[in-house]
RNA sequence: GUGUCCAUAGUUCAGUUGGUUAGAACGCCAGGUUGUGGCCCUGGAGGUCGUGGGUUCAAAUCCCACUGGACACCCCA
């Protein structure tokens, strides 16, 4: 074969994407439903958008992203995240300005040039939500509720909250000098990975999945435990509002998201349903981006999560069945004066709104009506000279196999009520 | 980027210690009625055995490289 699509991108076939239509379709009600409007912005961006905005140290920018030049040398990329691009949009476009809070949500596909694996493409797919312009922890709470309430709607069982809060410019230095203090104590013991985030992110080592590192740290310092009082009193009121909505999560002092921006609140949902990658949706707090990128202070919160891996718990819970497109009516013609009446009565039922089909194969009558049972068409009409003739067609119902004369001034008016 | 496993018809797979025309099932096409589907029967089409090298009298089968896939590390959605 030629031409293949490219390694970690996946092709969505016309077999499969009544799933995507079912999914998004679902997202955007909620989403609705908590007032979010959608919000679209390009694929690419200027490099620097991200680099600035997700940070330099992450891996990210560091390793991941697809970044080239375009014709006039400016170095672009390809998003491999929502919230930086979303934020350039609201500021570009002022939407800040027009009112104080500005609640935003996107459907789209990311790009990240990571080795693929289950749960993993390098062409992917995420929705999320970006709530713009409020400190309030109310803002944080809706915003994880937000996020529960769309798996619970998708009925999905094995899934679990997961919050914590990261500090602030105030206290989370202080904290990472604690933290540094106390891994030094057995630096060398840690794995390879480990020791290289020593001084750049001790932070991430909290979150190693390697047995010693995580044996190691069992009794390490935590951010939760050092936050300065605003933050602490900001987790503290995320957790109460929480509780009154039932929204069920527990709190893991070691969940470091990796973007540099976020700040105090930080979460995951993970499913046991998933491999490896087990992450179905993340997000948190990030107060610092938008001064990252050029605006003036605004407190934000968000979160993003893959379509793919929800479709991959949807698929483990059986939710999927024959929920395919057929046609209602497949018109078989007989001969060649049946094959203009076939069409012209096809056209004629599209215009009212009744799927139709017709064959474009020249085949058989016996080869029609198999192509109509493959395509599970609901009936069949029989056209050829002699109906024509007499103005009377046969209509096949193919469930039941009962055959019926109908006159043609009447077709229309019979499908109208068949397929109500 | 690293590691492990894998790569044969459209699909899922079989292919014996390397040996001659590479098989099955499903799918597809046609026929079994002269204008009628599903079940059944009969026949048919369809394979550069991922690609490129090498070993050998002989390679789908052994070796190497590359590409792609699955999974894991890393990281994350």
């Amino acid at each position: 074969m030629k031409f293949k699509s490219v390694k970690g991108t996946k092709d969505i076939l016309p077999e499969d994407i009544f799933k995507w239509h079912f999914v998004e379709q679902k997202i955007r009600s909620i989403m609705h439903t908590f007032n979010y409007r959608e919000i679209r912005t390009p694929v690419f961006e200027e490099t620097a958008l991200f680099s600035r905005g997700i940070g330099e140290l992450t891996d990210i920018v560091g390793k991941e992203m697809y970044t080239f030049p375009d014709r006039s040398g400016t170095s672009l990329t390809l998003k491999p995240e929502m919230t930086a691009a979303v934020m350039r949009a609201y500021l570009q476009n002022n939407l800040g300005e027009q009112q104080p809070l500005t609640k935003v949500y996107y459907i789209s596909p990311m790009f990240r040039q990571e080795r693929p694996q289950a749960g993993r493409l390098r062409q992917f797919h995420q929705f999320g939500a970006e709530s713009i312009g409020s400190s309030n922890p109310t803002s944080d709470a809706e915003i994880i509720s937000l996020s529960n309430q769309i798996y619970k709607s998708f009925e999905i069982r094995n899934f679990k909250t997961s919050i914590n809060s990261v500090g602030c410019e105030k206290c989370r230095p202080q904290y990472k000098e604690i933290l540094k203090n106390h891994l030094m104590g057995f630096a060398q013991k840690l794995s390879e990975e480990s020791q290289k985030r020593l001084e750049q992110n001790p932070l991430r080592i909290l979150d190693s999945k390697n047995e010693t590192d995580r044996e190691l740290t069992k009794n390490a310092p935590l951010v939760k435990d050092h936050l300065c009082e605003e933050c602490a009193n900001h987790f503290s009121e995320v957790q109460q509002i929480l509780n009154k909505l039932n929204v069920p999560y527990s709190i893991d002092g070691r969940i470091v998201r990796g973007l540099d921006y976020y700040t105090k609140t930080a979460y995951e949902i993970v499913s046991s349903d998933l491999g490896s990658q087990d992450a179905l949706a993340g997000g948190g707090r990030y107060d610092l981006l938008v001064e990252q990128i050029g605006g003036k202070i605004t407190p934000s919160v968000g979160f993003a999560a893959g379509i793919e891996r929800l479709l991959m718990t949807l698929e483990k819970g059986n939710v999927f069945s024959g929920n395919d497109i057929s046609p209602d009516v497949f018109i078989a013609a007989a001969d060649d004066l049946g094959k203009i009446w076939a069409i012209e009565t096809a056209m004629k039922l599209r215009n009212v709104g009744i799927p139709s089909e017709i064959d474009f194969l020249n085949r058989s009558l016996k080869a029609q009506m198999r192509e109509a049972d493959r395509q599970k068409a609901r009936f069949v009409i029989v056209a050829g000279a002699t109906e024509i003739e007499k103005q009377s067609f046969t209509i096949k119902n193919m469930q039941t196999g009962v055959q019926m004369d109908v006159p043609s001034s009447e077709i229309l008016n019979h499908f109208q009520n068949e397929t109500r």
